[in-house]
DNA sequence: CAGTATTATCTGTATATGCAGTTACTTTCT
DNA sequence: AGAAAGTAACTGCATATACAGATAATACTG
C-alpha cells in the first residue's frame, strides 16, 4: 500500500508553501503596497515613512545605530537615508567621531512626518480592522521571537 | 493638567512602531537571511528557493498565473524568473496563446530543488522550535487575513 | 472584416536589500 | 610615538520589488 499523505501539523509545517521567509516576505510585500497607497498623497514610500518616525523618535542618530535599532544592513540604511537627503527631509551632521555620520530631520522632515501621520494612521487602523490590537500585539511579540531566532543561526 | 500618557493595547496600536509594514518587513528581512545563510551551500537565495518550489508543485505555468500565486507583481516575477533561466534551473515553453511565456523546471532545476529541500528543512525547523507548528499555523492564518485587508484598500 | 477593447508580457526607471571588500579614522599595545 | 587592531561608513555588485508606460497578440463588436 502507497504511503499515506500526512496531513499532520507538524509535517505541513515542513511543507514548504509554509515557509516563513516566504509567508512573511508575502505578507510584507503586500503591506507595504498597501501603506504605499495611503502615504502616496503625501509623497512617502512606507519605508521612508518608516525612517521619518524612526528619526522622529531618536532625535540626531548614526548610520550604525539607527541599523541597529532598525535590523537593517547599515548599507542598505546609507543608501536609503541618501534619498530623504536628497529630498531635503533629513541632514546629516558633525559628530566627535571623524568617522561616524549622523543624520536628523529636517524642519521640512518634521513636518512631513506630520502630514503622514494621518494617512498612516488610515492605514493602520484599515488592518486593525481585520486584526484588533490584542492579537497584533500577540503577534509583534511572535515575531519577536522568530526574529530573535534568525539572528543566533544554527 | 498635561494629557495622560495614554498606554492602552488601543493606541499603542497605533504607534508608528507598531506598523505592520514595518515589522512584517524586519521580520521578513531577518527571516529572508536566515534562509540565505541556510541555503548558501546550494548556491540560491530564499525567493529563488520559493520560485523553484512553486514551479515544482505547479508543473508548467504562466508568468501572470505564477504572479497570482505567489501575490507577486508580474514585472517582478519576469525579472527574477530570467536569474534562474541564466542558472539553467528553469526554461521558458511555448503556449497556445502566443502573448503568454510559460516557464517549468529543467531537469538541473528539479536536481537544484531537490538538494536544497534538506537545507530548507533545516532553517525551517530552526524556527519551529522557537514558535511551534500549531502557532506556525494560526500565524499563517492571521497573516492571510492582513493579506485580504491589504487588498481590499480604501 | 475592420476597428476597438482587452490581455500578457516586457522596458524604463526608481527604490530596497545585503554581501564582500575598501577607505578612513580611532583605539590599543608595545 | 608608531604599529597593529578595531570600528564606521562607503563602493561595487547583484538581486528583489513595483509603478507607469510600451508592445504585441487575442477577443469583441458593429
Amino acid at each position: 500500500m502507497a504511503k499515506v499523505r500526512a496531513s499532520s501539523i507538524e509535517t505541513s509545517a515542513l511543507d514548504p508553501t509554509a515557509c516563513f521567509s516566504y509567508r512573511l516576505r508575502r505578507a510584507a510585500r503586500l503591506a507595504a503596497k498597501h501603506y504605499d497607497t495611503a502615504l502616496k498623497p503625501v509623497g512617502l514610500r512606507n519605508t521612508q515613512f518608516t525612517l521619518l518616525g524612526a528619526l522622529d523618535l531618536l532625535g540626531e542618530t548614526s548610520i550604525g545605530d539607527l541599523a541597529d535599532e532598525l535590523a537593517t544592513d547599515a548599507t542598505t540604511l546609507n543608501r536609503n537615508l541618501e534619498v530623504l537627503v536628497r529630498q531635503g527631509l533629513i541632514e546629516n551632521t558633525l559628530a566627535d567621531d571623524a568617522r561616524v555620520r549622523k543624520v536628523r530631520l529636517t524642519a521640512a522632515g518634521t513636518r512631513k512626518y506630520a502630514q503622514a501621520l494621518p494617512h498612516w494612521q488610515q492605514a493602520q487602523r484599515h488592518l486593525l480592522g481585520t486584526l484588533d490590537a490584542k492579537q497584533w500585539a500577540a503577534m509583534q511579540q511572535q515575531l519577536g521571537a522568530i526574529e530573535s531566532a534568525c539572528k543566533d543561526d544554527f
